[in-house]
DNA sequence: GTATAACTTGCACTCAGTCTACTTATGCAC
DNA sequence: GTGCATAAGTAGACTGAGTGCAAGTTATAC
């Protein structure tokens, strides 16, 4: 099995990384579109296809550090405390996050995650990509709440669309703000509010906010 | 100026018709990723450099059928009837299109319409490309609430999100459905229903759905 | 009827991603 | 330690998308 020893098995996620630090590296420097694969694979020092055996494509020597999280919602609502109603978990969870500034939430001060969130944000190719994590989240979030709460199929899907898209929102807006200059203290207030904000709306209906207007 | 007459324009007009129609035919015959843009462009006799001062990519030959509707869902809030909220106006227009089995709502029996589905749904880099479509919608949506209802920017970027994912979301089951075989008409008061059940949760928030449960 | 501007084409190019055959390094049995 | 099976890495050719350019062709304006 895959050992967390092992010589060869530290090599290969020691190579593993200098191949995405050094990637990201020099697309922040240059620009994503502007650097190529095997400019990229020159300067880690390996062949241009053990690179590629190591990432599938180009845009995962940056989106790969999100991906573990795309699943997050799912694992969040699946596990939980019994009583608690998904929503509820779902907002605690994002709440504590912010609180304990998990780069996830965009909230955050740790100059690797921002150079990753400038990178994405002004990139558009990387922006659109990450959509389809954004997607594969629902998917899972969907079928969390179908699991998990007893809805049915559909129902379960259109919730968690409303989900997903509010706590991206709200994660974007954070990372939007960070990345242009702000403090994660700094934001952490606007963030929080803009979070009970939110779940508030998830909870009961955009009715106040679109609602007849004069 | 650009004439809608003139043997130029017309010419122009069918040749980007021919490209496209061409295109799908032989994508849906042999799938999207086993067709070449040589392959499209010797099947419909131009250079495979004119092809692209046609479309700027290959995923375009298929998607730009469904651009003109990417700004649809704002179009109609900024020319709602004043007094309507935007909500409503939203509502409305979608039931209608349902009526209408306006192929965008994903209801139809339209032939070249339900190839295009088949083809977006069971090709995964189409399917996402039309993310994309979905994004800027939301944005312009945001744009539209924040410009006609006087909502704050980021009041109208989350709820443009949420009514986005909630119309995607209809219309995707739709889709589906309707790929898999039910004719329009059959599947029609489901969609319906779906409808009324999603504009009524974004109305009146997930709090029954999500409630605690067993 | 000709000058001009718009459209088309062929060709060469870059870059992402894949395939194949070959070399090197590691883990393990003894 | 030595040898061997196997995993990892390399080189280089290949496909296919997309672009830049210069020369050719055709509708239109005058």
């Amino acid at each position: 099995m895959t050992q967390q020893n092992g010589l060869r098995e530290r090599k290969k996620q020691r190579t593993h990384e200098t191949i995405s630090n050094t990637a990201i590296a020099l697309f922040f420097e240059h620009g994503y579109d502007q650097v190529s694969i095997t400019q990229v694979a020159d300067a880690a020092e390996v062949s241009r296809r053990t690179l590629f055996s190591y990432f599938p494509s180009k845009e995962d020597l940056v989106t790969h550090r999100l991906a573990d999280h795309e699943t997050e919602s799912a694992r969040v609502v699946r596990g939980r405390p019994s009583g608690q109603s998904p929503l509820d978990a779902l907002r605690e969870h994002y709440l504590d996050g912010l609180a304990r500034r998990d780069p996830i939430t965009g909230l955050t001060d740790l100059e690797p995650a921002l150079m990753l969130y400038r990178l994405i944000l002004e990139t558009p190719s990387l922006a659109g990509g990450m959509l389809k994590f954004k997607d594969n989240g629902e998917r899972a979030l969907a079928e969390a709440l179908r699991d998990t709460a007893g809805l049915p199929d559909f129902t379960a899907r259109l919730a968690a669309a409303q989900v997903m898209a509010v706590v991206w929102t709200l994660s974007l807006a954070n990372r939007e703000a960070v990345v242009a200059g702000a403090g994660a203290d700094a934001v952490y207030p606007d963030a929080v509010a803009a979070a009970e904000a939110g779940f508030a709306q998830l909870a009961s209906g955009l009715g106040v906010v679109a609602a007849e207007h004069p």
